[in-house]
DNA sequence: CAGGATCCGCCACGATACTG
DNA sequence: CAGTATCGTGGCGGATCCTG
């Protein structure tokens, strides 16, 4: 792995250079999955305990019930949520974390953190000049 | 706080509890940016130093020019990445990464970890049925 | 109560062509 | 070399209506 000082073409500087590519799309998927308009809302949602389809409507100012479905369902499939349906009248449907999603949500605590520490740095970022020039006649 | 059994309407039982609204809307687009397509390749390509324009698009496999400097802007903004040109012919620019970028980048290699670790768990979980149903009658 | 189905606007992203 | 400008597209997400 030491290719620094050119040996010849180093064909890929970047952080794809050992990985297999098929990993990659998943970190992506992950990496997307964080990003993503709902997700980590619900997960942290849930974190205080099991709730109904509805009280997570209600808990989460805003979203739509399409979109509480599929994130539920995306979430579910991957194994981060289970659902659990329980045959009464009315019917009944609960959601939960699983052991997955809450090791999950420590990582994401830690980027809320970060973001919440450098909030100010960055907004004082945003009005200065990020431009440095260097002048040479 | 302790509005637990019932004094009334447990109006906002989710995250968004304490949190202004205002520090909201600051961690959605710090969560964009970790979930968008090239931010987090960018500050990975450019941990080992810094780098041009042109080699940055060449380790970056699959970024256009557009996405790039699109990429580029925003991070300059938020302090994420230095933006140094040289007044030379034929012109240079170099990006280079920040104390702050360093800092989200040691958050998002755990998230990597994490991804990586747990990447079979959930492959699994994808074959598997996640509903469970209890029978009542 | 817990969703499914459908329509639609928006914007992130890609491809291409051009410029200082 | 290091970008800018413009166009076109897919799919994410919102709103609304309907069902078991």
């Amino acid at each position: 792995m030491q290719d620094q000082a050119g040996s010849g073409i180093a064909v890929g500087r970047g952080p794809c250079a050992g990985i297999p590519a098929e990993q990659m799309a998943f970190i992506r998927q992950v990496l997307d999955r964080v990003g993503d308009k709902w997700s980590l809302l619900v997960i942290a949602t849930l974190e205080a305990g099991p709730l109904r389809y509805t009280d997570l409507q209600r808990d989460i100012p805003g979203i739509s019930q399409r979109m509480l479905t599929l994130t539920l369902r995306q979430l579910q499939q991957d194994g981060l949520v289970t659902r659990t349906a329980y045959a009464e009248v009315p019917p009944r449907v609960e959601y939960a974390l699983t052991p997955l999603s809450r090791s999950l949500n420590e990582i994401v605590k830690q980027l809320i953190g970060w973001a919440a520490d450098h909030h100010d740095e960055i907004r004082q970022n945003r009005t200065r000049a990020t431009t440095s020039v260097t002048s040479q006649h």
